[in-house]
DNA sequence: GTTTTTCTATAGTGACCACTACAAAAAAAT
DNA sequence: ATTTTTTTGTAGTGGTCACTATAGAAAAAC
């Protein structure tokens, strides 16, 4: 996992990422069938995991607004990573892959997290639900480029804290 | 260009690009050097035209908001592209990419960016340039990333205008 | 202890990568 | 018209890619 969040799935080889768990080629088809065997696992495990930043704001309570603040603010805690694993496997794992199954995979795992989004602000603002989880995925994208390119927690925050306040106001009524 | 901005850089081999302008291998290298060569010289077309939104709305003239909200609305009819062509070629272009010069190269063209963006805010409110620069280019990495991942021209006009209210909120002082 | 089965390592498959040596053709110069 | 220079196409360089055939080692069954 942490070679592809690092690199992306086309950046890394499938002879090292058996080198990372200790296995030749033949044991890692074996185990995994292909490459993107391996990068739908991954995903899943990402997914399920403290990367999905929604899920866990969401677990602590609060209306649409705070739960919603808080997720912005924990992708920024995340999203600088460490030993190279900056910003969001699945918004990025994929980006620019020359691999259509990687691509899919990712495609998937997006819009599964985006839906996710947009039927719990539906809850409380069904017919701006589109526009506002259109808000929070942009915003959420790009923390990740921002991250992948060296931005900090620090600055990550900072951008957090002005979208939490933008998705108030437009939550609350134009 | 067009395939560079399509599929990434890695993904393009030097054999297609030659192909599109009509030139075999030999020729390219005689012209450019390299794949990076021709890459850099693409960067460099690309930010001096069309697609420097921020270039476009800051002729028009206005302060800083009016600019900022018209760079934000010119990339979202911008981004959505044609043929395949999504999203910023610099924000996007190199992004895991596996050779360092190609990301030196979009890295260099990014800070380039956003630098002209942080000193023109700085002219009305240089103590929040940063942060509000920061908020600006991952609007616009968002904005990319989104449109590459499909979204339309709707989709994104909609996100640049809450953020276009956003930004005259943040600048107008907290 | 012998046999059978499962696993894994060595080694290699063809395909594609960026890049180039070389020779033939076209253009320029004398 | 002949020579020199530049350009270009053919073909191939070593390297890496995802993936696999085969054979030997370990484990399980009896």
């Amino acid at each position: 996992m942490r070679l592809f969040h690092a690199r992306g799935y086309d950046a890394v080889g499938v002879a090292e990422l058996g080198a990372e768990l200790g296995i030749k080629p033949p044991s890692f088809y074996a185990a995994f069938g292909s490459k993107a065997g391996l990068f739908e696992r991954t995903l899943r495990r990402y997914a399920a995991g403290e990367a999905n930043v929604f899920a866990r704001a969401r677990a602590e309570g609060g209306d649409v607004a705070t739960v919603i603040g808080r997720t912005l603010a924990l992708a920024a805690a995340l999203y600088p990573g460490q030993g190279g694993t900056a910003g969001c496997l699945v918004l990025d794992g994929a980006r620019n892959s020359a691999d259509p199954e990687a691509q899919a995979l990712a495609d998937a795992a997006k819009r599964e997290g985006r839906a996710a989004v947009r039927d719990f602000i539906a809850t409380e603002a069904p017919d701006r639900a589109d526009a506002l989880a259109d808000l929070v995925v942009v915003t959420m994208m790009g923390m990740s480029a921002a991250a992948r390119d060296g931005a900090d927690r620090g600055r990550l925050e900072r951008v957090a804290a002005m979208m939490d306040r933008a998705f108030r106001r437009e939550l609350s009524g134009a």
